[in-house]
Formats: C-alpha cells, structure tokens, sequence
DNA sequence: CTGAAAGCGCTTACAG
DNA sequence: CTGAAAGCGCTTACAG
C-alpha cells in the first residue's frame, strides 16, 4: 500500500458548509417562510422579493434538506417494489415501465427481492409500518407476507397495488394489473395440441408463486378439456430459474413416456429447457417442442428462437404505478379494487413444430 | 364497471391511529426520551423502566417513525447506485453483491439507470445534494456527470465509490473496484491469436462507456503485439445492446475480408452476435469463433456455450458496498483512495475453435 | 438512571 | 404579499 501521504487528513478542502434555508433568507433579507413560498408556490409571493430570493439561492447554491421536507411533509416519495427477481429479463421490462411512470410522477424506487433475498416476513412487516415509503408495488405473491402486509396496511392505510398476478385471498381487495395467466396458459397449450401434440409436459416455477401456479391451472385445464393425459412426472418444478428448469427438463427427458412437447412457465426457464433438450442429443422442434412465457428480450435469439406467450411488460408496470400514484394521491377511498386485466398474445418463432413421433 | 356499492367509502376500517412515541411515554409512564433510550440505547434503562417500555411499545405496535430519525440524525441508511442497466445480467449480479452487503449494514438500495433512463446532469446533481441518500456507488462512467458530481462531492462530501470500470479523468482520487479490463480483453484476444485467428474483430459497447474503451484498448493492444492488422470495419458499436450488436454483427459480416473471430465487448452483446452469425447461415466456432465477456449466467446455455472473461461480479458488488460504508461510517478521509483489482479469468466454453480458413 | 428542554430544517395556518 | 410562530417526531447533551 502505497497511499499518499495526506490520504488521511480530514480538513482538506473542508469548503463551504451546509447551506440551510435561514441563511437563504438573511441574505435575500426575507424571513424563511417567504424563501420557503418562493420555492413551492412562487406565485404567492411578488415578483421582486422572489427575484431576491433567486439570486441568494443561486449564491448560495442552497437546496432544500429532502430529510425535512419528508419528515414535515409526511412523505418521501419513496416507493417500494416487492418482486421475486430483479434478475429476471421480464421484471426488468416491468420495472422500466414502473419508473418511467415513477419519474414522471416524482418518486423514486427502492426494490426489495424476496428470492435471493433473506428478508423475513417481520422485516417487510417492519418496512411497512416504518413509514419509509409511501406505497408498495407487490410484482410477486406474498403469501408468507399476506397478513403481515394486510396488518400494517390497515393500521398504517399504506397504499398497495398488485402487479402481475392475481392476488392471494388474504390480499384480496387490493388493486392489480395482469394479464389473465389461465387463459394465456391454455392458449399456450391450445397451441402444442393445435399442432397435433398429445404427450404434453409442463415446468412450473415453484409452489409459492400464484403466477406459475395460474398456469398451471390453464395447462391443465386445456389438457383435460382436449381429454389429453397428463402422465405422472410430467409436471415439474423449474424453480424460475436455469439451473431448475434444466435439472426439470433431464427429470421430463428421463420418463419412458417422453413428452414430444414442454410447456414452460416462463422464458428463463425454457432457456434453460432449450438447453438440456439439446445437450440430450434431441433436437427443437424436431424431438420436442418448447414453448414459454413471458417474451423475455433473449426470447427471439435463443436457438431455435422461443415461441411464447407475450406480455405487455412494460404497460403493466406502468399501469401498476398510476394506480398506486391515484391512491397515494387520493387516499385508499379512491378508485375501485377491481383487477386491471391486460391483453396477452401468442408469439410464435420457432421452437413448436408437429410431432414427429 | 361493476364497481362494489362502498368502494369509495372512505371511512371504512377507520382504525388505530398512527402511534408516536409521545404515547408510548405516557402508557408506559415515562418520558420520551426514556422511550428513545429504551430503543436505541437500552443499556441505559434499568430493566424495570425497560421492562414497562418493551410492554408499551407492545400494546401499542409502536415503531419510530423512519422519516423523524433520518431528519434527526441527518442520515437516511439510503445508498443511491447508478448504472447503466439493471436488465444487463452483470449488473444484476453486482448488484446481488452490494444488496448482501447493503443488507448487513443496514442501507437500501436505490437505483437509478443511465441508459434507459432521461435523467439529466442537472437531476444527478440534484439528488446529490438533495442528501436523499448517505452515499453512491457509480457502475457507469459518468462522462456527462462527472463534473457535477464532483462538485456536489466537494460541497457534501458525499461519498463516492466506483466499480466495476476505471475512473474517468473528472472523478480521479475515488476509491474504485474492478477488474483490469485492458488485460483481460488482452486475455480474449490473445486467446483467439493463440488458437491461430489473424482475422479478429470487435464489438464494443458505446464511447461512452469508459469500461467497452478499455475493452477496445486491450483488444488494439494485444493485435498491435501479435502484428497482426487491424482492417477498417472490423471495429463496431454495440450499444451494450442484443439489438446492436446484431446490427454490428452484420456490418462486420458484411467485410470482404470476414474475419474469423469477434471479440464481444461483453456476453449481452455476443448473444446477439450468435444468433446473427448462425442466422446468415455460419456456424459458430466452424465459421466463426466468438468470445464474450462477463460470464453471465445465460453464457453456459448459449449454443453453443461461450467462451467469455468471467468477472466476479458479486464480490465487486460486496467490496464496493464495504468501502462505501467505511467512508460514511468514518468520514471521508478514511482508507485510501486506490483501485481495489480484482482477478477475472478466462472461462473456456466451446464458441472458439480454430479458423478453418 | 431519568426528565425537561433544545433543536434538527422545513411548511403552513394565522395575523397583519 | 409577508413575517412570527407553532409544530412535525425524534435524539441528545445537560442537570439532577
């Protein structure tokens, strides 16, 4: 280590000190309130005295300390967003449309991830109550977290909107905006059995998460509706994520019954899907069709480039925050709980093709 | 809209109001400042007093209000991290690091994107000073902010660590984590020479980022040694973008003279340019060998698998959030000011071979 | 060990 | 249009 010789010295350029609103005023020669009116409404004060203050602010170069204003405001303009993965191409895409919708209504985001993330049930409880935030944007189910959130919600009446998946019955009554996960799940397996396919598997993504269960529920639904089997082991967890649903995909390429076609949950998890099929020595879609969910941005690229289901992401996220800004802004009272629902489309590319055997 | 007949009742649930501290005081017959000892310094407290406390805040569901500490304290436990995308997996991978260690100091997170974002200098500024957050951790070179954020620096003395690239020129003397990236892109390319390509392109990220440059730097270098050429052309922008570097892939096709290999500026951009080789009928490593940089975690399920430079992303994550924390904790003239290098390595997959040409 | 009091930097009725 | 003053909910010397 060879560090410089002042490394440590703690007075070096010790310049200009905090710059509060008192001395703003005693320069403009006004009393702090009239700074304070100049600042958030200019038009209450004559146009000389705020020329004044403009120019003692731009001396001073004083901005206002945002802790005092949050705290004297009761509000930080803060938001929270709870979601599973921030990794996950598709949330990515979700969160662009949150924080556009964010910037333009000034607030800022803080994520907290429940996936990789050891946050317990009375940590999140705790940030709720905390008043660290003004709202919560829930992208992933909550269920371990439900009453505590309900709790803290009605005792602290913190606005909380539901994006991406219907909302657990313990969360019931809150605001959401998704797409409809049943009927999109069926489309998609509508469209393996359209193609002739019968031997058809699924990876989900694990137990907890409502969303992979909605479709889930929309596979099985469109098997049973088209009188097809679903074979034991041919319903697997992929865990949302690659290293799952590869070790799901050997698990489905190990039945006697092989699938000629894989249904998965989301994009991730038939990358990772793609993969295995191929390592196995099988081809897609000459062996195995895949298709998947969520038109993640890797999805045209894969090889052979994923047929899925498409989500507006990027409207979902936006939509999820006008609706909190309105209940932030209006109080819980406003608007109705009801769910938003959004439109889903099939993509189709080419990782689905007849089945050979 | 079938809208529920109460849903804009407002009075509804009209519960506990919030509790402050001043309540707690008076159940438990005690002052507030006993209250906020019993707290935040219970060592002080007779066990009597605290006993009767702890039952208080109980009754109550008591829990500080967050916004009154920050204000009081002058500090908001909020690190602000600027980088140019959370969708980048890399990124995302940082970011698992400084949440880790965010999380066991006690800080949150906010992010703020450079790329698809609009924030301008003058909003960066803003926040800096604003003292919305107690310290920053810089991802992205800030060429256009540079100059303001030092400014606002040296009048808060806001703490400032970079990772993950060199520092530009306008932030010299703040502390850094990273790799060498001009070595490590001398690694790719020396290991494309050493399987016998000459014929050796690249795709670089933007002029803006300060970590693609050094990138390029390293690739010019290690060709300029090797001597062999460099032809126009062979040189493109990604954009850091699947989009771009499909674009720019094309372009580099597109030479009379093709080269044999492309070093990729990092892995985001090589999916890109696999897809597009294989999409104009070659195949990678037989037609053309790619190598990519960054190792995430879609690198293995590629087809066919990257070759790429593998940083360790959650630890530069984890060393940038501890010298973060150490320069709040102990003002600004702690530690030195030295990059932190990190070692990156060379992962071997199967997307470089010899050139068959 | 405990309490009374000052004060953090703002905003906002309330008078004038 | 402007100022004096109260107060947001805490924390922390300072006395006792």
């Amino acid at each position: 280590m060879t560090g410089r010789l002042n490394d440590t010295d703690p007075q070096e350029d010790d310049d200009l000190p905090d710059v509060s609103i008192k001395v703003v005023a005693e320069i403009a020669g006004v009393s702090i309130a009239t700074v304070s009116r100049c600042i958030n409404n200019p038009e209450k004060v004559s146009e000389q005295t705020r020329l004044k203050v403009q120019q003692a602010i731009l001396e001073t170069g004083y901005s206002p300390n945002t802790l005092a204003q949050s705290f004297r405001r009761g509000r930080t303009n803060l938001i929270m967003v709870v979601l599973p993965s921030i990794g996950d191409p598709f949330f990515t895409a979700v969160m662009h449309g949150i924080r556009a919708a964010a910037k333009e209504k000034g607030y800022s985001i803080l994520i907290e991830e429940t996936q990789h993330n050891t946050m317990t049930a009375d940590e999140i409880g705790a940030l709720l109550v905390s008043r660290q935030t003004d709202g919560i944007i829930l992208l992933a189910s909550m269920s371990p977290f439900g009453t505590k959130i309900l709790s803290a919600q009605s005792r602290r009446r913190l606005p909380i909107v539901v994006g991406c998946e219907k909302i657990s019955s313990d969360l019931a009554d809150l605001p959401s905006v998704h797409i409809d996960n049943v009927a999109a799940a069926k489309d998609a397996t509508n469209y393996l059995i359209a193609q002739g396919h019968e031997r058809i598997a699924m990876i989900y993504g694990q137990e907890s998460s409502l969303l992979t269960r909605d479709r889930e529920f929309g596979y099985r639904d469109a098997m049973k509706t088209a009188n097809l089997e679903i074979r034991d082991g041919w319903v697997a967890a992929g865990q949302l994520s690659i290293s799952g649903a590869r070790q799901a995909t050997r698990e489905l390429l190990g039945n006697t019954d092989r699938p000629t076609a894989i249904f998965c949950a989301n994009d991730e998890m038939a990358i990772g899907c793609l993969h295995e099929i191929k390592a196995a020595g099988l081809t897609v879609p000459g062996d195995v069709s895949v298709i998947g969910f969520d038109d993640i941005r890797y999805a045209e690229v894969t090889d052979p480039p994923l047929t899925t289901i498409g989500q507006p992401a990027e409207e979902i996220g936006e939509r999820v925050m006008y609706r909190l800004c309105r209940r932030i802004e209006e109080g819980r009272g406003s608007g109705n709980n009801q769910a938003q629902i959004v439109p889903h489309k099939l993509v189709i590319r080419q990782s689905v093709a007849k089945p050979s055997s």
